[in-house]
RNA sequence: GGUCCCGUAGCUCAGCUGGAUAGAGCAACGCCCUUCUAAGGCGAAGGUCAAAGGUUCGAAUCCUUUCGGGAUCACCA
């Protein structure tokens, strides 16, 4: 309707108004709340462009429309506002629609180009925590999000499975495992371990011993000792250790960090894990054996974890797979002139002439470097699907910098696509305690936080659910459906583009705007339908209430919900949508009755709103990878 | 220091392509279960939209400056 009237307009402005109008200055949107009426056209910008009073412009329109549309009812000039009431009519058969459309709110499925949506992207040597859970969370919805805007969408990962920080933890491993009375080091198998982390395990543990072999170098330093470091290196520390005179606090600890750097390039640790990084990149049989081994024990740590939040992936691309591929684009870039070597044997990208910095693309012993696998990642991308119409990057917004950059070496590479690919950058979790950290230990682990959720919505359900006569599979699956679902629309709710704080016991909160009152206001209508014994069918016109009017109202705006957040990339906008309807619903349950209305035309349209609440909670909360249960 | 992001009620967040009296939830207070699931609803309370200028008929929304918070500027990923 909106459109049809902005249409009108447009087309018949000559006679209306005698001269043409921008289709910028027709401005139909919904009437607030506090205002009676449907639609408002505002009249302001009429006002100015033709300098006549909004009272003689709304006469004449008003007269205009109402003849034109037979669905307007009635319309008033308030000021500025030209505010227009819809029939009954009108509002029934938008509801009758509504109920008829099994796909209410979604495009023609793959009508539209293939995207490809990167989330998740763990590291190896880590497990995943609560990060990692927004940045899934999110991923994944925006994939439904876009599915639903009728792209074909490939949800995928890349698996960070290379470089320096995999070889810690391996070199670790060899170093610092235990061995049991079979002489085996540990493993997921004999330790009963979830692979992820036990292989984490490990990376802390190396990065304790190289803080502490840096330490006890500085120790040696500090007494005189500089047997077996290199003048250069001697040098340095006794520079360092002369600046420290005389400074304050701050610069003091600015000067003590550059010592403890010196010091730990020259532990052995670093020189081991670099040689063995080496030997990796030249495929060492035995660093490779351990690199699969460990990496497999870490993706089946995964794959628990994924499983238990009902995510997964068409398509896994691994660095160790493309960083060759991203050193060769490396090595032709160079022919090209994109890049240029230093002397060292370093190869650079000068971005200066874009305001940003020189970039390093390939170390100078030859390894490759975070931007040398993502370029090599992306053209992969691009080679498995040619027709391909873009890559949506879910990565946290600490990385703005370095998509800005690799976007601007793609294009001066020559690849035409890189204008498609696009950073869905989204803000870091808080903890009410500050700043995750995982070296001091404050990360919320992700498998722990599952489990708590599950646990209290387990224990919340089986004191106010209603649970007679469900299986105990059942049972269980709704304690997850809840708290998995709480957690979720806990994390979808902020727009991602926003820092948020993670407050644990909002997070597993039933009431308010959180996940279980929109999955409880969805099983109180299975209820209530049930009992109606419903079916969907025409739906006769009559009357309707203010509190009808404003959920069927909401109800006909979801297209266009689902379109706004395809294109903002925002779960949120569905999250922040689907409450709303649902507070509306409740206070419509609340207030009118339904199944003991009397005049069954009523009650049917009661129920067939009622049903397509539900049908739209269930569909939204499905683009939000929110299950909906139909009893709880 | 350069660049980028953020600042709305005690707390957590909506609202931001400029439009009518800035909205929710939580917390705290008062009501409502012999109508359908009270994980619900209703009411009252809570605001210098960080500050100051500017643009405009109209600014939380756009521009500038200041203040406050954060990120980033690695031969880490």
């Amino acid at each position: 309707m909106e459109h049809a009237i902005k249409q009108f307009l447009l087309h018949h402005s000559l006679t209306l108004f005698g001269t043409d109008v921008s289709s910028g200055m027709v401005q139909v949107q919904r009437t607030k709340k506090e205002v009676s009426g449907d639609l408002t056209l505002l009249l302001f910008p009429f006002v100015k462009a033709l300098k006549a009073s909004p009272q003689e412009l709304g006469e004449k329109i008003r007269v205009a429309l109402i003849s034109e549309f037979k669905g307007i009812q009635q319309i008033e000039v308030l000021g500025g506002f030209l505010n227009i009431h819809l029939s009954s009519e009108y509002w029934v058969n938008a509801l009758e629609d509504i109920q008829k459309n099994p796909n209410f709110g979604s495009e023609k499925p793959e009508s539209k180009p293939l995207l490809m949506v990167e989330f998740a992207s763990p590291n190896t040597n880590k497990p995943l925590h609560l990060g990692h859970l927004r940045n899934i969370f999110l991923g994944y919805s925006v994939a439904e999000i876009l599915k639903a805007n009728g792209h074909k969408v490939i949800k995928t990962q890349i698996i960070n499975d290379r470089g320096i920080h995999i070889c810690k933890s391996m070199l670790a491993w060899e170093r610092f495992s235990p061995l049991n009375d079979q002489g085996e080091r540990e493993t997921p198998q004999n330790t009963g371990l979830k692979g992820d982390k036990l292989v984490g395990k490990y990376y802390v543990e190396f990065d304790r011993n190289f803080n502490a072999e840096a330490k006890s170098i500085i120790g040696r330093w500090e007494e005189g000792n500089f047997e077996s470091f290199s003048d250069p290196v001697v040098a340095e520390f006794k520079r360092l250790t002369e600046a420290k005179e005389g400074k304050d606090e701050k610069a003091l600890a600015g000067i003590e960090d550059k010592i403890k750097d010196l010091a730990k390039n020259q532990t052995t640790l670093l020189r081991d894990v670099k040689e063995m990084l080496v030997k990796w990149e030249a495929r060492d049989p035995q660093v490779y054996l351990l690199w699969t081994t460990m990496n497999n024990w870490v993706y089946q740590g995964f794959d628990v974890t994924y499983k238990s939040i009902g995510v997964d992936f068409e398509k896994s691309y691994y660095e160790s797979d493309t960083f060759l591929l991203g050193k060769d684009i490396v090595v032709e870039g160079l022919q090209k002139g994109v890049f240029y070597k230093k002397e060292d044997g370093s190869v650079w990208i000068d971005l200066t002439d874009s305001g940003l910095d020189e970039k390093l693309v390939l170390r100078s012993d030859g390894t490759a470097v975070y931007m040398t696998q993502d370029i090599g990642t992306a053209v992969d991308r691009y080679k498995d699907y040619p027709e391909m119409n873009g890559i949506i990057y879910t990565v946290g917004n600490e990385q703005d910098y370095h998509f800005k950059v690799l976007f601007l070496i793609l294009e001066k590479l020559g690849y035409s696509w890189a204008a498609n690919c696009s950073h869905l950058s989204y803000g870091m979790v808080d903890l009410p305690s500050g700043k995750m950290k995982s070296r001091e230990g404050t990360v919320v682990d992700a498998d722990d936080l599952i489990a708590e959720v599950v646990e209290k919505a387990t224990e919340m359900t089986r004191e106010r659910g209603h649970l007679e006569g469900m299986t105990d599979p059942a049972k269980e699956h709704l304690f997850n459906t809840i708290g998995l679902g709480g957690l979720k629309y806990y994390l979808l709710k902020v727009d991602p583009k926003k820092r948020m704080l993670f407050n644990p016991e909002e997070s597993i909160e039933l009431n308010g705007n959180t996940g279980p009152f929109i999955q409880y206001t969805h099983a109180r209508i299975c209820s209530l339908l049930s009992k109606a014994n419903y079916s969907a069918g025409t739906i006769q016109e009559c009357p309707l209430n203010d509190e009808e009017k404003e959920v069927i109202k909401l109800l006909t705006e979801y297209p266009s919900v689902i379109a706004e957040a395809g294109q903002t990339l925002s779960p949120a906008v569905l999250a922040n949508y689907m409450y709303e309807l649902v507070k509306s619903y409740n206070h419509f349950y609340q207030t009118v009755p339904i199944l003991i209305e009397t005049d069954e035309n009523l009650k049917r349209m009661r129920l067939a709103m009622s049903a397509s609440v539900a049908k739209v909670i269930l569909s939204s909360m499905k683009l939000l990878g929110v299950e909906v249960p139909e009893r709880m």
